[in-house]
DNA sequence: CCTACATATCGATGTATCCCGATATGGCGA
DNA sequence: TCGCCATATCGGGATACATCGATATGTAGG
């Protein structure tokens, strides 16, 4: 799949959960949520930052790579961290779409 | 839920299917879609139409009550027969608020 | 190298979804 | 009332998803 392609049920399928919705909302913002993080934002957020939604290290990261499939989000692996941020092309492509269709 | 509510959840999940999303379109111009149907078009469409998805007539209902209790049609018993429309505010509402939350 | 840490993957378990055929419900007409 | 037709609901089997703890991978630092 290529990195700015979109496949609406894939998207659609990742939105349907609250966990996955919540990340993406929290990447809107990330200087509202995640201020407490060492690296700069601008790498984007890194991946156990998203553990405060209460699912265990190993779910979350299963939401990320849904997430990432769905090219909702890109990462960036910086040393031992993976940053994550919002895939805004895809997201803004996705709601036009969807728009049309629906 | 009242008639006009949005789960915003259960609405993605709702369109996450592609008979469920194919149903929505089709409801988009009936004319064009269901133009053999008796009854008028004002009623909606009648629900065997739907059939023509290839599923079978039960897994056609399930999918026409899933899209209600979601809120995105509405539908009118006439005689023996059901008809569906598309909930249109509601629809609106939801592309309108997925669009600010996203 | 060896250890520590962040993240990903694995294996298992429970739950939800999809789909069907069979049956129930409910209206219509003879 | 009886049978017919459209739709809904039920029961079951198959597949997908959510979640976890345990383990693997991969990077950094000593």
């Amino acid at each position: 799949m290529a990195p700015h392609d979109i496949d609406q049920e894939d998207i659609l399928k990742a939105l349907s959960h609250p966990a996955r919705m919540d990340i993406l909302q929290w990447l809107k913002e990330p200087e509202k949520h995640f201020s407490g993080q060492h690296m700069p934002l601008e790498h984007g957020v890194c991946a156990g930052q998203f553990e405060r939604c209460g699912l265990s290290q190993s779910t979350v990261s299963s939401h990320l790579a849904t997430l990432q499939r769905a090219n909702l989000v890109t990462s960036e692996r910086i040393g031992q961290w993976v940053f994550y941020k919002r895939n805004e092309p895809v997201i803004a492509a996705f709601l036009k779409r969807l728009a049309e269709d629906l």
